[in-house]
DNA sequence: ATTCATTGAATGATGGTTCATGAATCGGTA
DNA sequence: TACCGATTCATGAACCATCATTCAATGAAT
């Protein structure tokens, strides 16, 4: 005996919205499943039966909506990146023209983003390399659109003559290492102090160095 | 048709000593063959078979050293990190008592170190979590046994009035995430600078923080 | 009736770990 | 010296388990 069973009662219809809706779900279920395994046990451990049932659907369907395993993983990843990338950059626009708060603004968002999601930025680092060439130029793409605007507020705190001249995309790869460092080594910062506080300190330190 | 064909000669003889520089050049061989590897695939991907044969031994005699896959993993961890704790304090020392002398020599050497062993630093990051509880927990202990020279070094120039009162604890942890850095975003750094270069500019900015 | 979504058992490949087998070396003995 | 168990070192094929991936069969919608 063999072969299907009960097919699930499909959510909606045929029609063109109704199947893109549908899709749209069916992706955003199985992201969510394997973003929660992976987090737990890591991505080889995680088997493709174990997403299928923590998503309520069948294996097979899972490779309807991904290539393989790896494009899930990829699609994890890339998920979480692009927050990063959307909320960084818009919280320092609404910060005015002044770089200083602008850098504030958009650190204090991206560490809190970060905290938010800890779980999800270690999976990041642990697992990017397992992506093939074309996913982890993809990872280093949100990754430095996500700082740009950093670089670009020191760069113009220095044109205005109102920070010292440092080298600013050192200074934005710092600011971005200080907020993944409040994920990477949280068991050896937290104990100590909260999140409010370590964003203060370390705006206090990194921005100290901008002073004329 | 099975078993056994050809055993290896054996090294040496069967007195202590023989025995006790075999078990480490054994030992050796394993891990420098399984750092490689790792190094190039990740731990999944590489087979104790794969081990065994970069290493001029069979599977079997892995099992003798090594209690398991896992084991073999922590001790190439453990083996860089000890590096790292053995290397970064000694440089400090030989810095003599001005506090921001020892901080640069320790930066430099620290920087310096991970240089050399890039990809066993990305390998640790990558592969420290799947080690079990203790793994990781030893893992911890290397990491702040490498760093605490650096917060010694900063409260010291803090009570001797050298430098601004500031959290110690997490000026080192920014030292050892800019040294870190290196490794992690070389990607993002390596195109712009040099090694030297990076470390006099981190220097430079990470310890602008301290002055007065 | 046709089309598309969905199922899940079967396939095929991989690889960690064990252990029966054999070689090398030893201390003791004649 | 020459030989003999006993002991330790070393081998690698076999065992067993785990999955990623496929695809023929089935159900629902039109």
């Amino acid at each position: 005996m063999s072969k299907a069973t009960v097919a699930q009662p499909r959510v909606s219809g045929r029609s063109p919205a109704a199947r893109e809706s549908r899709v749209r779900a069916r992706r955003a279920a199985i992201l969510r499943a394997a973003a929660a395994i992976m987090v737990r046990t890591g991505y080889h451990e995680m088997s493709m039966q174990a997403v299928a049932e923590a998503a309520g659907m069948s294996v097979g369907l899972i490779y309807q909506y991904f290539g393989n395993k790896q494009d899930v993983l990829r699609a994890v990843i890339v998920d979480i990146l692009e927050e990063f990338r959307d909320e960084v950059p818009a919280a320092m626009l609404s910060a005015g023209d002044d770089p200083y708060a602008q850098l504030a603004q958009g650190f204090s968002r991206f560490c809190r983003v970060i905290d938010a999601k800890r779980d999800a930025v270690l999976l990041a680092y642990r697992e990017s390399q397992t992506l093939d060439g074309a996913g982890r130029e993809e990872i280093m793409r949100l990754e430095r659109e996500t700082i740009d605007p950093f670089r670009a507020a020191v760069q113009a705190g220095i044109d205005v003559g109102a920070f010292r001249p440092v080298p600013a995309d050192l200074v934005a790869h710092n600011l971005k290492l200080a907020a993944h460092g409040w994920a990477l080594k949280h068991w050896d910062l937290a104990p100590t102090r909260s999140l409010e506080e370590y964003v203060q300190e370390q705006l206090d330190l990194l921005l100290a160095a901008l002073a004329l």
